[in-house]
Order: C-alpha cells, then structure tokens, then sequence
RNA sequence: GGGGGAAUUCCCGAGUGGCCAAAGGGGACAGACUGUAAAUCUGCUGGCUUCGCCUUCGGUGGUUCGAAUCCACCUUCCCCCA
C-alpha cells in the first residue's frame, strides 16, 4: 500500500507499507545481496544508520544456501535476523550481468552458476516461487535488462517478451501467495519497465504493465552505460504514465546527484551498490563531495570523514585512522566505510523528505544536485 | 688466517656480451566502480626539450664496435674451515 502525503513538483514524499513496517519515501534500499552487505555489516548495524528496507538478491539466494533452506529457517526475515520490510531483485538483472553464461529463450533464462558453472534454468514462475520461499515483502517481476545501446528491434522484441513474463508473474505470484504455507502471504509485486533509450519503446511499455495493477512500478535497464542525462530523458517520458498512486522505483541507481535528479522527475525508490562497493574500496561520499580516503593527504588529517555527519563512523573516528585501516588491509576499514556511506545515503533521503515537506525540494537540488558527489 | 659466495632501479628478486631503463612480485602513488561473478579492476613507479636523448645495475680502472653481464683491484655483507 503506498501513500503520497506531500508534493513539491514532482518529487513526492510517500509512505509505503508492507508487512514488516512503513517506509517513508524516497527511500534508499541497503543491498545486501547475499543477505548480509558486503564489508562486514549486518542487520543489527542497519538500527543504527536510519536504513528502511533492505534488498536481497532472488539469484546469489537461489544458488546458496537455496530458498527451500531460508524457508526451512523461517523465511529471509528470521534467517538474517532483519525484522523491517525486505525487498527481493528477480534475477533480471543477472540476465544482463551475467550475459556470457547465459541463453534467453521465451520459457526462462538458462544460466552457467558462477560459483560452479552447473546450469540454472530460471524463468518468471521460478523467481516468483524462490521469492516467495524467501518471504520478502515485495517481490520484483522477473524481466530482461538489456544492454545499452542495443538494436530498436531487439529492444522491441525484448521488452515484449519481459511484458509477457510480466503476466506469468502475476499469476504465479497470485497463486503462490494464495498457498496456506506461504512465507509472507503479504507479498507485494513491483512491475519493471524496460526499453532500453527509446522513448516510445519506453512510454508503450509502461502504459501496457500498468494496466496490471501492480504495487509498484519499477524503471529497470537504466544507468548501465548510457549517460545520466537519457537516464534522466527516458524518467521523464515515463513518468506521466506510472500510474501516481503507486511508488516507482529507479532500479540500481545510483550517484547522490542521479537520486536526486531522480527524485525531482517522480521517484520513489532506489538502490545501488555504489555505497557499499565505493566504501569497500575507500571512496567516500560527504556533503561537500566524495573522496578517496586512501589518498596520501590522509595521512594525518583528524578530521572524521563529514564533520557534519552523525553516523558512528563520523562520531568516532579520524580520516587518518580508517585511511591507516585500509593501508594496512583491516576488514575495519570496509565495515566503517561502508556503514559511513550507508548512512550517508540514508540521511540523503531523509532530508530530501524533510525538502519536499517544507516545499523547499528545488533549493534543496540547487545546493547538492550535480555537486555532492564531485570529487574533491 | 685460509676457502667459497653475494652486491640490480623504494624493497624483494630475475637477468650472465647487443632485442635492458632492466622480467616478476611487494610497497608507494593515482584512477575506475550505478537492480554486486567486484575486499575487485586499471594506470603509474630514473630524468628530459619523450617517435628520441641522457643518467643508472656497490666503487675504480680495463677488455670490446658494444658491459648489469667478461677481467683486475678496492669496499661491504654472508657461509665454511682454522
């Protein structure tokens, strides 16, 4: 259920509820792919650093431990010992990210495991069952990210056939949700929009999911190449036909700025590995730019990584010593980095609710858009 | 005191006459990263007026058209025998 509570242009403050808890949007999803984020962080660290819902991945689950094991234990809830709402990725976008082992036909995917190499057949009826033994509470429909650019007639092609997994999902989502045994009977199902930079691809796309009533609109195949400003065009063109009542969600965006461009053109929902990979690897994002933390000129800065920041990482710590921590290769470094820039991204949001309130989301992209995330 | 071995560019370590400013590691420095096959990957690491030139392989002096590579002596370090 999703509920617009405030507007300022087109950027909505919403709160969207499922079974484990309200989330107010725009929201950032932590990514904890394998069901722990990557770095050393868990469940009981997201508390701390304002972090809404949580993203898992229907694919890594799928190969290990195996939904029917997560169920066994009572569903990705209980087993990860993460209480608030859950938001399962379909498998897609390992349809385009892992394009060298794989075959798409109309059934399903076919792809080569990249732990073992043993073949996995996964189709939209497939994803919707390992979803639902996992017991998140909002699935993702099952679709094809395609490459950009790619040829008009295979993007054509590609989106009408994601457009008849999109059926299949809902049916066997319905039905799956309909079992007495089902681990969260509560689940929710986010359509995806796909059609590569074609506009028209695009708007006839998204017309078509929406007639599905799903409960919620997802914008997939963007930010894979192509620069932020068709990202931004192709937003604009779908936007008017996401139906309003419903959140949308950017998929797998994105920088500051690309949020907040994002946020500005009518969405709702994001996630992206971009705070946890960029921390594990000492790029951190500050409200006066990103920096690379393991640069030299560290070495004896005092300074926490924000001085503006409340995170426990910005609380307790020097540039210096999490820079001496990733020279001398201690997993600390990662875990704080990453909680850093978790927290950062979470706060990002918060206050681009808070703008949206007071009427003051212009002003408030004014100051950040284009310049929170520049190096510095 | 006698015998043997070794000294290479920030470090370790290849190289035994021309294809060597010198392999490969490490470290340092810097960059990339957008629904996570990523604690990963890339670049760079003598100087310059950079399709070339100059200086460099412990030191000095030789041999040679040409030396990090061969010879002599010197210096330092290691091992064995006394």
């Amino acid at each position: 259920m999703f509920k617009v509570i405030k507007t300022d242009g087109l950027a909505r403050h919403g709160e969207f509820t499922c079974a484990h808890g309200t989330v107010q949007t725009p929201v950032f999803m932590n990514v904890g792919t394998q069901a722990a984020i990557k770095g050393g962080v868990s469940a009981l660290d997201l508390k701390e650093i304002k972090t809404q819902i949580e993203l898992s991945n229907t694919y890594h689950l799928h190969l290990r431990p195996g939904e029917d094991v997560v169920k066994q234990l009572g569903g990705l809830h209980k087993f990860m010992n993460w209480d608030g709402p859950i938001l399962t990725d379909s498998g897609g976008f390992q349809v385009f990210s892992l394009a060298v082992l794989r075959k798409i036909k109309e059934e399903g995917v076919t792809f080569a495991s990249h732990l073992d190499g043993h073949r996995i057949f996964m189709g939209p009826e497939e994803s919707m069952q390992i979803q639902s033994a996992l017991g998140s509470d909002i699935a993702m429909a099952f679709d094809e990210c395609v490459e950009n650019p790619s040829p008009y007639e295979y993007v054509k092609q590609s989106c009408e056939r994601t457009l008849r997994w999109l059926d299949r999902c809902v049916s066997e989502h319905e039905r799956l949700n309909a079992l007495p045994d089902a681990v969260n009977p509560a689940q929710q199902l986010f359509a995806i929009n796909q059609g590569g930079t074609y506009p028209e691809l695009r708007v006839w796309h998204m017309k078509e999911i929406a007639k599905l009533n799903c409960d919620g609109y997802a914008i997939g195949g963007l930010a894979v190449g192509e620069p932020a400003q068709t990202m931004y065009d192709i937003i604009d063109a779908v936007e008017p036909f996401a139906p309003k009542d419903k959140p949308r969600y950017l998929m797998g965006v994105g920088t500051p700025s690309n949020m907040i461009e994002a946020v500005a053109r009518g969405v709702d929902f994001f996630d992206c590995v971009m705070p946890s990979r960029n921390g594990r690897h000492g790029k951190m994002f500050t409200w006066h730019g990103a920096l690379n933390l393991k640069n030299e000129k560290y070495t004896t800065d005092d300074r926490p990584v924000d001085e503006s920041c409340g995170c426990p990482v910005c609380r307790n710590f020097s540039r210096a010593y999490i820079r001496h921590l990733f020279h001398s290769e201690e997993m600390l470094a990662m875990r704080l980095a990453v909680i850093h820039n978790l927290y950062f991204y979470n706060e990002l949001m918060q206050r681009m609710r808070d703008a949206i309130d007071s009427g003051e989301f212009e002003a408030f992209r004014g100051e950040y858009s284009g310049k929170v995330d520049e190096r510095v």
